[in-house]
Parts: C-alpha cells; structure tokens; sequence
DNA sequence: TACATCCATAACTTCCCAGTTATGGATCTT
DNA sequence: AAGATCCATAACTGGGAAGTTATGGATGTA
C-alpha cells in the first residue's frame, strides 16, 4: 500500500505540473485560464496537468458558470512526509544500533 | 536555487530506482551485486540507477577491491522536506489571513 | 438567435528515459 | 598466467508522456 507515494513523485516530478501546484499553493484557487496566462504552455496542456494532479489528489476543482477553478489540497502530501520522515527513521535506527553496539564493546 | 527539489522529484519518480534508494536507507551499505539480486532488473540497469541516485547526492560510492558499496545520504531529503513544507506553510498563511478577515468582519 | 469565451478531449508528433545486450577494465583466484 | 568475478560504459530499442493543433460542448453576451 505504498502506492501512494509513488503516484505523487510521479506527478509532481513535472516542472510545469510542480509550478502550477506550487502557484495554487502560494496564490490560492485559480481558473485555469489565469493558469495558463503565467505558465508557458497552452491552454490544453494546463488542461491536461490539472487532470493529472487532481488524480493524484493534489488539487480540487469547482465549477462555475463556464470556468473551472482549481485550488490545492496541501494534505495530499502527507505520503510524501511520511516517506521522508520514515527514510529519515531508518537511518536513524541504524545510528542508534551502531551506537548501541559501540557502548557494549566499549565495557 | 530552487533547481534542488526539481533533481530530487525526477530522481525519485522512478520506482526502480526509489526502491533501491529504500533498500540502502532500510539495510545499510551494499554492493552493486547485491542490490542487483532482488532489483529484478539487469546489473547495467542498476548500475545506471545508482549512477543517477549519485549524481542527485542521495548516495555515497566506496570502492573495495572490485566491488563498490553504495549507502544512502539521508540529508539528501532535506530540500524535499523544506519544499514540502514551504506549501504546506503557504496554505497555512492564507489560512491564517482568512482568519484575520473574518475576525474583522465579525467586530 | 448568433457570436464569443472557457475549458476539456481527441489525435498526432516528438523526445526522453528505462531497459536490454555487448563489451571492456580492474581485481581476485587458482 | 589464465580464468573468473565485479562493475561501468557504450550502443541500441521501445514505450510513455509532454507538448502541439484541432475541435466541440457548455456557458455567457449582444
């Protein structure tokens, strides 16, 4: 069950995608017309990253009138935390036997 | 100096390669050999994988006879760890601005 | 109604990258 | 010295994904 990860490193491994999802972050909900404007690529393509970071779960779409507005969902995230943090853990779990097994030669 | 998470995220999409640098973090050093056993892709393949895991600063390479042992650099992350919470920071302060604007429109 | 705007999807092209096999240099073994 | 083992690099192939243009549905506007 640690496709969660995976599917965010995919995404969010883009920089066009990356910088959309970091826009919505810093700036709050946008339409994806004020979306395309600033990031480089057609209007399709924005389209198209939209999907791909919505599936991943990482932005949330409202409808209104003929406009989509997007907006981020930062607690998607959290697998990307975790992952870190239990990296982070393994490592210091092998420091601590190192250690443990320091002290014991040591007496 | 952004270009740091950007290395990372396209480093770490790859399921192979992330599944070896998990491997190195769970278990410690190991030999190219090794790590090849149970990667179910050919010693050229993981050769290039360690290769690439190096040259984004996830891994340190000691060579010992003819063999070369990997092991993770867990400090790598860190950059992934502040991006990850730059967003989450981001959302937190219109959150908080929100807020703000509430309590002035209550009094 | 007719026209314009916003967005999504389809169809296509291009390019990057993960995988392969082949090979060679370096080191250990006999 | 000869053979075997370990690893890295080269050369090539295939598949996927990011980009494009074209188009159409839906909604707003004149």
């Amino acid at each position: 069950m640690s496709a969660a990860p995976d599917l965010l490193f995919r995404t969010l491994a883009d920089p066009t995608r990356r910088a959309i999802f970091e826009r919505l972050c810093r700036e709050g909900e946008q339409t994806v017309g004020a979306l395309t404007a600033r990031s480089g690529v057609s209007q399709p393509a924005v389209s198209k990253h939209l999907g791909a970071l919505k599936q991943a779960g990482l932005v949330r779409d409202r409808h209104e009138g003929r406009q989509t507005h997007y907006s981020a969902r930062p607690g998607a995230l959290n697998p990307l935390i975790d992952w870190t943090g239990r990296m982070a853990g393994f490592w210091q779990k092998r420091l601590d036997a190192l250690d443990d097994l320091l002290k014991r030669m040591d007496q």
